[in-house]
DNA sequence: TCTGGGGTCCTAGGACCC
DNA sequence: TCTGGGGTCCTAGGACCC
């Protein structure tokens, strides 16, 4: 425990939602929804503006439209949001070699690692520069929480949304976290403060009251005894930079239930494919192969089988995901199928088994290549896998109107909104969906003359009257405009 | 209302070994 | 014939986080 509030914590403010705004002028101050579009998505992200609607985080996006019918739904937009959060990690390293990431909008700096003053005025003046700095170089908010050991100022920037800082003096915690709720404390979910609540714990203070025996018989070893120090206030975690991955996975849930073997078994290899694309991406290896199946009624399985040596190969993963699959009843249909590989390497050691597969894998993506998607054969697949090229959020550009992004699609159509982050909100046209003049487009810069070095990407035309957020673009130029995906 | 996708860490039982 | 004990690896599942 320090004697000075030098970890500091950031947390951009709602996130996903706050780039798209900062990107499409005429979102600004209206309520944004960022996340799965489909029948079965949930929300990443709500804007404040939604969020008085009773939006959240992890809601079924069906619900949200209940909410907030009039908000724009998009498709999340992870390459802008890497960029943007890139800039912001750039910042942080300028405070101190320690940055810990926890995700693209989130990480702790230890400042005592860095050239910073160990005393509350110096780190808050530090704090407030950063937050000006990042609406400088990205134009978006984010909240900073400083105290003097990582749970607390996790808990500080929570309290400081949106677009504030707090600071915890060390000295106070106990004080201030005994009135809490236990939820407060990280790695307390649903099913852990439900088991406190039946033993009659529901605040931090009680938590601490109860003691790290009756926490570790009701919780377990770790749990327990990690809760207890939380509770207590005596949290020395450190700060931890540059941390490998210990696994790479991807899944996909599906609109309608899969019944086919056949088509699982392709969906299965389709999965495994693209695993070992970002195994391979990371420069990696892995010895443990795991598949996930979610049946119709949400029950989920995993299987997983560990190879003799680490593989990077498409052909071994893809006999190992198939051989799994064999394991596993999906009669009543499979909602979710994933592929992930654990135990990874840096290096990639080439064993027998991984070479002969090597050998057979030139023959296996002709074959593949060649197949018929699935598909392809019969109906021309209608409507909503078409109007998928367009997922509402998308950026494109048109020949003659130049860059824009999806406001909506359907019934052969495509409806653009043409405006750049650094327009003023711009008009809509529509399109039949097969335009030849429309294509898709890369994300632009948020902030003229912040993008990265490297990027070199299109010089705006327009250079932006100011940087500040809000003002003259707030009102509706566009008023009564519906945005929707359908 | 009907539940995403990408991760991390922990537990528990059985196999296996010394 | 009456049960050993501990360490490590593997597998499956669950809780949690953003």
């Amino acid at each position: 425990m320090r004697s000075a509030p030098t970890i500091l914590h950031l947390d951009m403010d709602a996130f996903y939602a706050a780039c798209e705004q900062a990107a499409k002028p005429s979102l600004r101050g209206k309520p944004v929804i960022v996340g799965g579009i489909g029948p079965r998505g949930v929300v990443a992200t709500a804007s404040y503006e939604a969020r008085v609607f009773g939006v959240r985080s992890a809601m079924p996006t069906a619900q949200a439209r209940r909410l907030c019918p009039n908000a724009a739904y998009l498709h999340p937009r992870f390459t802008l949001y890497r960029q943007v959060s890139d800039r912001v990690m750039e910042l942080l390293a300028e405070l101190s070699p320690l940055v810990e990431p926890l995700s693209l909008d989130e990480a702790f700096v230890d400042l005592e690692a860095g050239d910073v003053a160990a005393d509350t005025a110096a780190v808050r003046a530090v704090g407030e520069r950063l937050r000006r700095d990042i609406r400088e170089v990205t134009g978006l908010t984010g909240s900073v929480g400083l105290a003097g050991a990582k749970l607390l100022a996790k808990i500080a920037s929570e309290a400081a949304k949106p677009d504030g800082l707090v600071v915890i003096e060390p000295g106070t915690e106990r004080e201030l976290l005994g009135p809490m709720t236990v939820r407060t404390l990280p790695g307390v979910g649903p099913a852990t403060a439900e088991t406190l609540r039946r033993a009659g714990i529901t605040t931090v203070a009680e938590t601490a009251e109860a003691g790290e025996a009756e926490l570790v018989r009701l919780l377990g070893k770790a749990h327990g005894a990690g809760l207890y120090v939380m509770a207590l206030g005596q949290d020395d975690r450190p700060v931890v930079a540059d941390r490998d991955a210990k696994s790479v996975s991807v899944e996909d849930t599906f609109e309608v239930d899969l019944t086919d073997r056949t088509r699982v078994r392709t969906e299965l290899v389709r999965l495994a494919d693209r695993c070992v694309q970002r195994l391979r991406a990371s420069g990696r290896s892995g010895r443990t192969v795991v598949i996930k199946v979610r049946n119709y009624d949400f029950s989920t399985v995993t299987r997983s089988e560990t190879l003799r040596g680490p593989t990077d190969d498409r052909g071994v993963v893809r006999e190992a995901a198939v051989r799994l699959l064999e394991t596993v009843d999906t009669t009543g249909g499979v909602r979710l199928l994933g592929v992930g590989v654990s135990g990874l390497a840096d290096f990639t050691q080439e064993d027998l088994f991984a070479q002969l597969a090597t050998e057979r894998e030139a023959e296996e993506s002709a074959q593949t290549a060649a197949e018929p998607a699935a598909e392809a054969e019969g109906e021309p697949e209608p409507e909503e896998q078409r109007s998928r090229r367009w997922p509402p959020g998308l950026d494109v550009v048109h020949d003659a109107y130049g860059a824009g992004w999806v406001q909506g699609s359907g019934v052969g159509r495509v409806t653009v909104r043409f405006e750049t982050p650094w327009s003023a909100p711009g008009r809509v046209r529509t399109f039949a969906v097969d335009d030849p003049a429309l294509r898709p487009g890369e994300p632009l810069p948020l902030v003229v003359g912040a993008e990265p070095a490297s990027g070199q990407s299109s010089e705006p035309a327009i250079r932006p009257k100011s940087l500040s957020t809000g003002g003259e673009d707030g009102t509706e130029s566009e008023a009564g405009e519906e945005i929707s995906s359908r």
